[in-house]
RNA sequence: GGCGGUGUGGCGAAAUGGCAGACGCAGCAGACUUAAAAUCUGCUGGGAGGUUACUCCCGUGCGGGUUCGAGUCCCGCCGCCGCCA
C-alpha cells in the first residue's frame, strides 16, 4: 500500500517531538527524598506495571493495555500534585534467551540486550510517562547482586514458630541450624523435565507438562535448594484480608495455599509394642475415624519396606517403580482407575482397637499431609472407589438423619451403604460420638484423641515448599560453595557472583547444570566447589518493585529513606502501605504474586522493609483477543503488533482505543475499525481548535474565542471534569472517554468555542492522549508556554451542574406514559398535581382507581392504578 | 465435580433498585463535491398500527420470587470463560 492516505490530523508531525521533549526535560522523573526538586509536602503515589520479559517477538497490543492504564493514572496523579513513581524495567533472565543461545550459539546477554532495545523503542513510541532514570534489568550484575544478597538473608534466617516471624538463624537454639533455614537443601522427589534439562516448581507444571513448551515432566529425587514458604502459609492467607485486591485473586491464593483444619491421628502397627513407631495420618474428618477400615501409604513412604511382608515385597517394589514414572496430577485424577498393593502389614485403629490392613496406592502423595491416610470408604470418594475395587470393608459412620439406638462400631450386623457420601450429617456406629452432628463430632473426636494422647488438632496446607534451583545457565548463580557435603555462604563482599562466560549452553543431558561443565569456575578453593544450580526466573521479580525506589544504590538493595517514602501508606486512606496501584495479568495470581509477598514478609521480619505487604491495590487487566475473537497467537495469525497501530494511526489513537474498548478488567476483542473511530474523535478534538486554510496549513481556529461559555456549554465542561476525574480513580477509562466525546460533540457544531472550555478539555484528555493535547496546548499558549504535563488538574463547580428545571417521567404502574417539567426543588404535592394533570396521564387513569402515587424527587413519578 | 467470573441491539459496550441500549463501530439517508474520499447533519433493538406530529405491544440467557418499580436484589436452572480437582 503505497498511497499516502491523508491523515485525519497531523499526529506524525508532533508525536515524536513531544516524546523527545519529555525525555530531554526528564518531565516524568520523580525525585527521591534528599534529591534536588524533592518536595516533602508532596504526597507520593507509586503506580507499577508488571515488568515484561523482553521476548524477540516484540510488543503486541495486549502488553500496553495495563501500561496505558497505569500511565493515565500516573499522569493524572502528577497533575493532581502527587510525586509519582512510575517505573519500567526488564525481567530478563529466562529460558527463551537460553534456548535461542543453544540453537545459535549467540550469548543470551546479546539476545537479551537486543530484545530490550526493541521493547523500549516500542514503549517509547506509545508515549508512556516512565521515569527511565529508574530503569532496571534483572540480568544486570548491579541488580542481581542484591537478588543474591536477599537469598543470603533468607539463607541466614529461620522461622521462629513462637514469634511467627523470620529471625536470624542465630536465635535458633537447636543443634542443627541447617534443618530450619528458610533456604535449605532437600533430596525430595522433584519435577524433572528432561527436554528442558531442568527441574521445575509445582507452579510451573501444568497437567504433567512444563508450562514453558509443554514438555513431559517426571518425578525424581534430586538434591535441590528449597525455600520454606510453607512456614508463612498462615500469614500469606491471613494478611490477604487487608489488601485492596480482586476477591477472585485472593481466593485463588487461598485455594493454592489450601489450608484445611483437621486432626493428626497416630495408628500403631499391629504386633509392635506400645510406643514403637506408628503411622501418623492427617484427616479433615476425624469424626469418621470409626469408619476407617484400612490405611493407605504413599508408595514412597519410608515405612513401606519395614511393614511389608516377604511375599508382598516383589509386588510392592514393582508398584513403586511404576508410580515413580507418574506425575502427581495423573496420580490424583478423580476419574482415574485406582490401583494399589497390599503390604501384608496391619495397623490398629486407635478408637476401636480394630486390626486394619495397610495398603500402598499412588493416589496418596508423599508430599501432602503425612504421606499416609486412614481410609474411610463410606465417606470419601477415592477411598470408596479403592475399597470397591479391592473388596475392602466399608462401614457407614455418618447418617443423613439423626438416628438413635444404632450404637457402636461393635454392631455386627451393619449393612454396607449403597453409595459414598461426603456430606455432613450425624455420627452413627461411632461409640461416644453417636448422634452428634458432623461439626460437633469432629470437635469431640479431636478432644478425645488429645486426651488419649493418640492425636491432636492440626492444620494442613496444600502449599509445598518452593523448589528454588534450576539447571540453567541464564539465571542468578547461588552465592554458595560446598565443602565436602556441607554448604556455606559466600560473604557479601564476594557479590555479585557473576556467571562465567560460556559458549556451549547445551544441557548436559543429565541433571548436572550447564555450569558444571566449567571445571575452572567450579573450583572455589582447594577444598571447596561452587554451587552450579541457578535461581529460577521468579527470583528477580520478587523484589524489583523495591529496587525501583532507589535503583542506583550501590551500598544497599534499597535505601531506607527511599523505601520508607515510596512504600509508605498513603496518609489520606490510612492503608498499611506498599505499591499504591499494581496492574498486571491474572496469570501471575499464584506465582509471582505469592513469591513476592513471601520474600517481602521475610524482608519485613528482618527489618529491611517497612510494610508487611508489597502491593496495596492490585488490578488485573483483561486479555485482548484477536479480531477473530480468539486468543492472539502466532499460529492463528491474529497477532496485532503495536507498531501496526501506532504507525498508521498514531500513539494517542492507540492509547485511547486500548482504553475505550471496554472495562479494563474484561476480556475483549481487538478491532481496527474501532481504532479508526477513536482517530475520528481525536481529529474532531484537533479541529475544535485548529482549522485548515486554502494551502492546507493548520492554523488556530477563529471559532476559538476568549468568551465565557454559555450555560449549556459550561454545564458540559463541568460535567466532564466530574465524570473524567471520578472515572480515572475507578479506572473506568472507557466511560471517561465517552464523556469527552459528548463534550466534543457538543462544541463541534458551535459557531464560537470558549477558550476556557477548550483548555479544560486538553487538561482532561492529556493523560489519555498526551501528544495531541500538548501540541494543541502549545497552539493556544505559544511555544514558550509551560508544558501541559505541568498544569494542575481542573476542578469542577457542582453548582453549574444543577438545572433549574428538570423533566420528570410519569409512570403508570411502572411504565412511562408522559413527562412533565418542574422546578428542581418543587414540592411533592405540586409534582403530584402536575403529574395527574399531564395530558397523556388522564386517559390511563380514567375509570380506574389510583391506589398510590410514588414520587422520587428528581427522578420520576409512578402512579399505581387498579381496575 | 468444586470454586470464581460472565451472559444486554448486527458488533464493542453504558446504566447509586427509578426513562434499558449513553458513547463508539458497522449500516442507511441527506449536505458539500463533476465524482469519490474526507468532513458535517440526521436516522438506526424487534414488532404492530397511523396521513403527519405520533401511539401501542414485546425486549437485558431461561423459570420463579421480592418491590409501586428489577439488567441490577433473592431462589432454581442453562450456556460460555478461568482456576482447582
Amino acid at each position: 500500500m503505497t498511497t499516502e492516505r491523508r491523515r485525519p490530523y497531523p499526529f506524525d508531525r508532533f508525536e515524536s517531538k513531544w516524546q523527545a521533549r519529555w525525555e530531554a526535560e526528564h518531565t516524568f522523573h520523580a525525585p527521591n527524598p534528599g534529591e534536588e526538586g524533592f518536595d516533602p509536602a508532596c504526597p507520593k503515589y507509586y503506580v507499577l506495571d508488571m515488568f515484561p520479559y523482553p521476548s524477540g517477538a516484540g510488543l503486541h497490543v495486549g502488553h500496553p493495555e495495563g501500561y496505558t492504564a497505569t500511565d493515565i493514572v500516573a499522569r493524572f496523579k502528577k497533575m493532581q500534585g502527587y510525586n509519582v513513581l512510575h517505573p519500567m524495567g526488564w525481567d530478563a533472565f529466562g529460558l527463551p534467551a537460553e534456548q535461542y543461545a543453544i540453537k545459535t550459539g549467540q550469548h543470551p546477554r546479546i539476545t537479551t540486550q537486543r530484545n530490550i532495545a526493541g521493547f523500549k523503542e516500542q514503549l517509547r513510541r506509545i508515549g508512556l510517562a516512565y521515569d527511565w532514570q529508574r530503569e532496571i534489568n534483572t540480568t544486570d550484575p548491579a541488580y542481581y547482586k542484591w537478588t543474591q544478597w536477599i537469598f543470603l538473608q533468607i539463607y541466614h534466617s529461620w522461622f521462629n514458630p513462637e514469634t511467627q516471624r523470620a529471625e536470624p538463624v542465630s536465635t535458633y537454639r537447636g543443634s542443627d541450624p541447617d534443618s530450619v533455614r528458610l533456604a535449605y537443601v532437600s533430596e525430595a522427589p522433584v519435577n524433572w523435565c528432561p527436554e528442558l534439562g531442568t527441574v521445575l516448581s509445582n507452579e510451573e507444571v501444568i497437567e504433567g507438562k512444563s508450562e514453558v513448551g509443554g514438555h513431559p515432566v517426571v518425578r525424581r529425587p534430586m538434591r535441590q535448594w528449597m525455600l520454606r514458604i510453607t512456614a508463612f502459609a498462615e500469614r500469606l492467607i491471613d494478611e490477604l484480608d487487608g489488601l485492596d485486591w480482586p476477591e477472585s485473586i485472593k481466593l485463588l491464593q487461598r485455594n493454592w495455599i489450601g489450608r484445611s483444619e483437621g486432626a493428626e491421628v497416630r495408628f500403631e502397627l499391629a504386633g509392635a509394642e506400645a510406643g514403637a513407631e506408628g503411622i501418623d495420618v492427617f484427616t479433615t474428618r476425624p469424626d469418621t475415624l470409626y469408619g476407617a477400615t484400612y490405611m493407605v501409604l504413599a508408595p514412597e513412604h519410608p515405612l513401606v519396606e519395614r511393614i511389608a511382608s516377604a511375599e508382598q515385597l516383589p509386588a510392592i517394589r514393582d508398584y513403586r517403580e511404576k508410580t515413580a514414572r507418574k506425575s502427581d496430577i495423573e496420580r490424583t485424577e478423580l476419574a482415574k482407575d485406582k490401583t494399589g498393593v497390599f503390604t501384608g502389614g496391619f495397623a490398629i485403629n486407635p478408637v476401636n482397637g480394630e486390626r486394619i490392613p495397610i495398603w500402598i496406592a499412588d493416589y496418596v502423595l508423599m508430599g501432602y499431609g503425612t504421606g499416609a491416610i486412614m481410609a474411610v470408604p463410606a465417606h470419601d470418594e477415592r477411598d470408596w472407589d479403592f475399597a470397591q475395587k479391592y473388596f475392602l470393608p466399608i462401614r457407614e459412620v455418618v447418617s443423613d438423619t439423626p438416628t438413635l439406638g444404632l450404637s457402636g462400631g461393635s454392631s455386627p450386623c451393619e449393612a454396607p451403604p449403597l453409595a459414598c457420601s461426603t456430606a455432613s450429617g450425624f455420627a452413627i456406629h461411632s461409640g461416644p460420638l453417636d448422634g452428634l452432628p458432623t461439626e460437633d463430632a469432629r470437635r469431640e473426636m479431636t478432644a478425645l484423641l488429645e486426651t488419649k494422647g493418640v492425636g491432636r488438632r492440626s492444620i494442613n496446607y496444600k502449599l509445598r515448599d518452593w523448589l528454588f534451583s534450576r539447571q540453567r545457565y541464564w539465571g542468578e548463580p547461588f552465592p554458595i560453595v560446598w565443602e565436602g557435603a556441607q554448604h556455606r555462604p559466600l560473604g557479601e563482599a564476594e557479590l555479585p557472583l557473576v556467571p562465567p562466560e560460556m559458549d556451549d549452553f547445551k544441557p548436559t543431558g543429565t541433571p548436572e547444570p550447564p555450569l558444571s561443565k566449567l571445571t575452572d569456575w567450579i573450583r572455589y578453593s582447594d577444598v571447596a566447589t561452587r554451587e552450579t544450580n541457578t535461581m529460577p526466573q521468579w527470583a528477580g521479580s520478587c523484589w524489583y518493585y523495591l529496587r525501583y525506589c532507589d535503583p542506583k544504590n550501590a551500598s544497599r538493595f534499597v535505601g531506607c529513606d527511599a523505601e520508607k517514602y515510596w512504600m509508605s501508606g498513603n496518609g489520606a486512606n490510612s492503608k498499611p502501605g506498599g505499591v499504591d496501584l499494581y496492574v498486571g495479568g491474572t496469570e501471575h495470581a499464584v506465582l509471582h504474586l505469592l513469591y513476592a509477598r513471601f520474600w517481602h514478609k521475610i524482608l519485613f521480619d528482618l527489618g529491611h522493609v517497612s510494610t508487611p505487604e508489597p502491593f496495596q491495590r492490585l488490578v488485573n487487566q483483561g486479555l485482548i483477543l484477536g479480531e477473530d475473537g480468539q486468543k492472539m497467537s502466532k499460529s492463528r495469525g491474529n497477532v496485532v503488533n503495536t507498531d501496526d497501530v501506532v504507525t498508521p494511526y498514531g500513539a494517542d489513537a492507540f492509547r485511547c482505543y486500548e482504553m475505550f474498548m471496554g472495562p479494563l478488567e474484561q476480556m475483549k476483542p481487538w478491532s481496527m475499525t474501532g481504532v479508526e473511530g477513536i482517530t475520528r474523535f481525536l481529529a474532531r478534538v484537533w479541529r475544535l481548535i485548529m482549522e485548515e486554510d486554502q494551502e492546507g496549513v493548520w492554523r488556530r481556529s477563529a471559532a476559538v474565542q476568549d468568551l465565557p461559555a454559555d450555560k449549556a456549554g459550561s454545564k458540559v465542561v463541568h460535567a466532564t471534569i466530574k465524570k473524567v476525574t471520578e472515572d480515572i480513580e475507578t479506572l473506568s477509562f472507557n466511560t471517561a472517554i465517552a464523556q469527552m466525546m459528548i463534550f466534543v460533540n457538543h462544541f463541534t457544531g458551535a459557531a464560537t468555542r470558549p477558550v476556557s472550555g477548550m483548555r479544560v478539555l486538553l487538561q482532561l484528555l492529556n493523560p489519555f492522549a498526551p501528544h495531541i493535547t500538548e501540541e494543541l496546548w502549545e497552539q493556544l499558549h505559544g511555544a514558550n508556554s509551560s508544558m501541559l504535563a505541568h498544569e494542575p488538574w481542573p476542578a469542577y463547580d457542582p453548582a453549574l451542574l444543577v438545572e433549574d428545571e428538570i423533566e420528570l417521567p410519569i409512570q403508570i404502574n411502572g411504565k412511562v406514559r408522559d413527562r412533565i417539567t418542574v422546578k428542581k426543588d418543587a414540592a411533592a404535592e405540586l409534582i403530584e398535581q402536575a403529574a395527574m394533570e399531564a395530558p397523556e396521564i388522564a386517559k390511563w387513569i380514567e375509570g380506574k382507581s389510583v391506589k398510590k402515587v410514588v414520587i422520587v424527587p428528581g427522578k420520576l413519578v409512578n402512579i399505581v392504578v387498579a381496575g
